[in-house]
DNA sequence: TAGTCCTAATTTGTATAAGGTATTATCGTC
DNA sequence: GACGATAATACCTTATACAAATTAGGACTA
C-alpha cells in the first residue's frame, strides 16, 4: 500500500485530524517540525497542507499557523475524509449522521430511478443482484455486488449529485454489511428484498420500489441500532502515534 | 478581491477546468507552460493542481501529465466546485441536478427538523423568517434571509451532512430567487408559504412540515421550469480567455 | 513485414535554500 | 491604563537541481 510521498503525507495528516489528534481551533506543528516528523520535504508538507485546505479540513495563515476546522466545515462528502472517519473508529454520531442520510436519500433515489434507468442501469443493477445471489449460492464476496447494487441504483437517477451520494454511503454500506454476517443468513434473507426493489424498478412503479426498499434499510437499521445500543461506544482505534513514516 | 497567488490560480484553473476549456480526459499544459501563461512560480501552480486532485478535478502522473477527470468524478458538494460552475454558466443540466437535490432533501430534512429542532434552531429559523417579513414591508435584502431561513432549516436537522448539502442547495436557492423576482409580488406572495412551514416545525408536526414546503418548492421549481423552456439554453458567459493574471 | 524489446525523452515528483510578507505579541511611552 | 511602534514567528513565493515513472519511438529479430 505504498502510493507515494505525497499521498501518504496527506493520509497521515488527515488521519490525525480527523481522529481528534489536535484540538479544533488550534495549530497543527509548523512546517519544519512536521517535515523532521514525517521525514519529508517542506515541498511534500505545504502540497499536502494545500490538500487538506481544499477538503475544509484545516485553515493556514501567516503567523496563525495551520488550524484544524470544527467538523461541521469539513467536506463530509470527499471520500478521504470518510475513510480516515472510518479508521479513526465509527462512532454513534457518525453512524447516525450516514443513516439519516441513507433513509433520507434511498427512498427518493428508487423512486427517480424507477421512473428514469435506462436498460443500461437496469443491467447493471440486475449485474450486481447476479452477483450477490452467486455470492450466496457458491460462495464469493457478497459486498462487493451489494455496493454495485446499490451504486447502480443511485447511478440510474442520472444525477451527478446522487451518484457521489453513493460514495459515501457505500461506507456505510459496508459497516451494514459486516454487521449483519454476525447473524445467520444475513445475506440469504436480504436476497429476495433486494429482488423486490429491483422488480419495481423494472417495472417503472416508483411507489412500489419505495416501499421494497424501506423494509431493506429498515432492517439494516434496527441491526446497527442494535448493536450501538449493545456496546456503548465501538472501539475506537486510538493508536497513540499512528505514524507510518513514508515505509 | 485579490486574495493570494495559490488563491488565484487555483480559481483560474478550476474555472477554466469547469467552464470545459479542456476536454475531459485530455491534459492541461505541462506545469512550465502554466507558470509562464500565469505568471507564477511551479511551487504555485503545482500546489494549484493538489488542490484541484482534492477536489476530484484532475488526476496527474509522470509523463501523462494533468489530466481532467470526468465531471461525475469532482466533488459536486465542494463550494467551490459550486461557485465555478455557477460562474461558467448555469446549464439546464446543473439547474435540474440541483433541483432533483432539493426535491429530495428539503421534504424528508423538514421532517427531521420537526422531530429534532432545539429551541436554539427555531430562534434561528424565525430570525430568518422575520428578516424576510422586514425586507417586504420596509425594504432589505431578502435573498439573505431566505438562505438563513432555509440553512437553518438543515442546520435543525443535526446532521452535518445535512449542513453541508445547505451550502450547495445554496446556489439553487440564489437562482430560484433570482427568478422568482422577475414575477411580480414573488417574495410577498411566498412570505405565506415560510410561515407555515415554520409553524409547522414548531408544533412538531413532521407531516404537516414537509407538505407545506412542498407547496414552496414546486412554486420555485415551476418558476425555473418555465425560465429553462422560454430560453433553451442559459448564456454561457464563455469567456474566450478568462486570464486574470494575479492582478 | 510484424512483433517485441530496449532506449530515450518528457513530465511530474521530491528536495533544498533563500528572501519576502503578513500577523501577532511584546515592550515602551504617553 | 491605553495606544503605538517594533520584533519575532510562521506561512508565502521564488528558484534550482535531481529523481522517478511512463510513454513513444526506434532498433533488432524472427
Amino acid at each position: 500500500m505504498i502510493k507515494n510521498v505525497h499521498g501518504n503525507t496527506v493520509d497521515h495528516l488527515g488521519e490525525a485530524i480527523v481522529a481528534g489528534r489536535y484540538p479544533v481551533g488550534s495549530s497543527i506543528p509548523p512546517e519544519p517540525l512536521l517535515c523532521q516528523e514525517l521525514g519529508v520535504s517542506r515541498t511534500v508538507v505545504r502540497e499536502a497542507v494545500k490538500s487538506l485546505i481544499a477538503k475544509g479540513l484545516v485553515t493556514t495563515g501567516p503567523k496563525v499557523g495551520t488550524r484544524v476546522q470544527p467538523s461541521d466545515a469539513w467536506n463530509w462528502f470527499d471520500a478521504d475524509v470518510i475513510t480516515w472517519q472510518s479508521k479513526a473508529g465509527l462512532t454513534p454520531d457518525f453512524l447516525r449522521d450516514l443513516q439519516d442520510l441513507r433513509r433520507l436519500v434511498e427512498p427518493a433515489a428508487v423512486r427517480l430511478a424507477a421512473e428514469r434507468a435506462t436498460p443500461q442501469d437496469i443491467a447493471d443493477i440486475e449485474a450486481g443482484y447476479q452477483g450477490m445471489k452467486r455470492a450466496v449460492d457458491e460462495g464469493g464476496d457478497y459486498m462487493k455486488y451489494d455496493l454495485l447494487f446499490h451504486q447502480g441504483l443511485l447511478k440510474a437517477c442520472r444525477n451527478r449529485m446522487l451518484v457521489q451520494m453513493s460514495k459515501v454511503l457505500s461506507a456505510l454500506l459496508r459497516t451494514s454489511f459486516e454487521i449483519s454476517t454476525t447473524r445467520k443468513d444475513g445475506p440469504r434473507s436480504s436476497l429476495p428484498l433486494h429482488r423486490a426493489v429491483l422488480d419495481a424498478v423494472i417495472a417503472k412503479n416508483p411507489a412500489l420500489a419505495e416501499k421494497a426498499i424501506l423494509v431493506l434499510i429498515d432492517g439494516a437499521h434496527q441491526d446497527i441500532e442494535q448493536v450501538l445500543v449493545n456496546r456503548k461506544r465501538l472501539p475506537k482505534l486510538n493508536q497513540p502515534a499512528p505514524m507510518l513514516k513514508a515505509a
